[in-house]
DNA sequence: GACATATTAGAACCAATATTCTAATATGTA
DNA sequence: TACATATTAGAATATTGGTTCTAATATGTC
């Protein structure tokens, strides 16, 4: 029927991710993603309902995307694999890696989360705490509140700290994280009786 | 000789700062400070030369508290208990963490830091180098680049680590956490021999 | 080729907020 | 009490950036 689009979102994301990452949050504003690819303003707001839907929908995919691969290893049962996968990641995915585990989500978006992008993001939550559910029951047995926290300790919270200092400083994380982040994973897994 | 101050600079510190611990680094405006004392937005002006210079008084006055303490621990010698000094720290100064070690710096400080600001911002990473360092050589012998790394992730990037989730939900990092810090610095000073 | 509609195009609008400016006011000193 | 000045007071200004609106344009279908 109509005429043939003359963007895809993708170079919509693709112009916002950029932004984000050479200048942070703040200076994606809606002129600059539309200068970025030669597009007048009026052309985002056909696509995009606002601002926040376009960093909503860039920030859903790319968490999508990393967490995908996490469960996958999680799922697998590998242990000290999935602690490693961020660091591993952030090294595949440098520009992704800023927006996901530098800022924080308030940043990117900062109003409202319509309904449908909430969904979204709790689905991943949903997913993720279920992924880890499994995972403990499997390894430890039993699902103790404990345990759960250790292991959201050695898979999420440890491997997002030993990278977030590189991230500021725009460099790929250097190898020796991995070990940092290995025996952080080993010591955490090594759970005494009265632990259990 | 002229009129005396109606306002001391710790009101419009603490104005500021209880807005960032509520409702986030962006919704402190000028007036917002203004408001909460009661004071006409002119003699936020008067008293500070921009809504920077506000935020970074308060940011450094905070960052300086918090490293005193922290290094008269670790100038002690007391490895485990410095590991451990975040999150008491964050217990025991609940607005204070949030300015600190939830939102990033350039959230509270957009633009330009002043000479003089800048100047008390990099006497404190100094200080803080110096002190690791001595630490540091004190602990294992020699300042190796590689000590130096694991104690950066054992004293400051992991503590950090395992506040921030708390500090976002607005909750006093619970007594736990101190036992994952604490196992993850004994591991991390177990240093092998290879790692000397 | 004509029509319908999706899309481009960008000017105009509006809201928020930092900053400036001018006037009024209070207080220490002579 | 009168003067000098630090401070309060808040209205006015300027800027930035999200959003809206109207017109022009291209493209698939009849």
């Amino acid at each position: 029927m109509g005429r043939k689009a003359h963007f895809t979102n993708e170079q919509f994301y693709s112009a916002a991710m950029s932004r984000v990452a050479e200048n942070g949050p703040e200076s994606v504003t809606v002129a600059s993603i539309a200068e970025a690819i030669g597009a007048p303003v009026g052309s985002v707001y056909h696509r995009f309902s606002s601002r926040e839907m376009i960093m909503a929908g860039l920030w859903l995919s790319i968490a999508e995307s990393f967490q995908k691969g996490f469960l996958e290893i999680l799922d697998a049962g590998h242990c000290i694999a999935a602690s490693l996968y961020t660091p591993q990641w952030v090294r595949r995915n440098p520009i992704e890696s800023k927006i996901l585990l530098l800022y924080r989500r308030e940043e990117l978006i900062g109003g409202e989360w319509p309904e449908q992008v909430r969904e979204r993001a709790e689905g991943l939550e949903q997913e993720l705490r279920s992924g880890l559910n499994s995972f403990v029951k499997k390894q430890f047995g039993r699902c103790s509140e404990k345990n759960i926290r250790r292991m959201v300790f050695a898979l999420i919270d440890v491997p997002l700290a030993s990278v977030r200092r590189h991230l500021e400083n725009d460099e790929t994380p250097p190898e020796y994280v991995d070990e940092l982040v290995r025996e952080t994973c080993i010591t955490m897994m090594e759970v005494r009786n009265e632990n259990i």
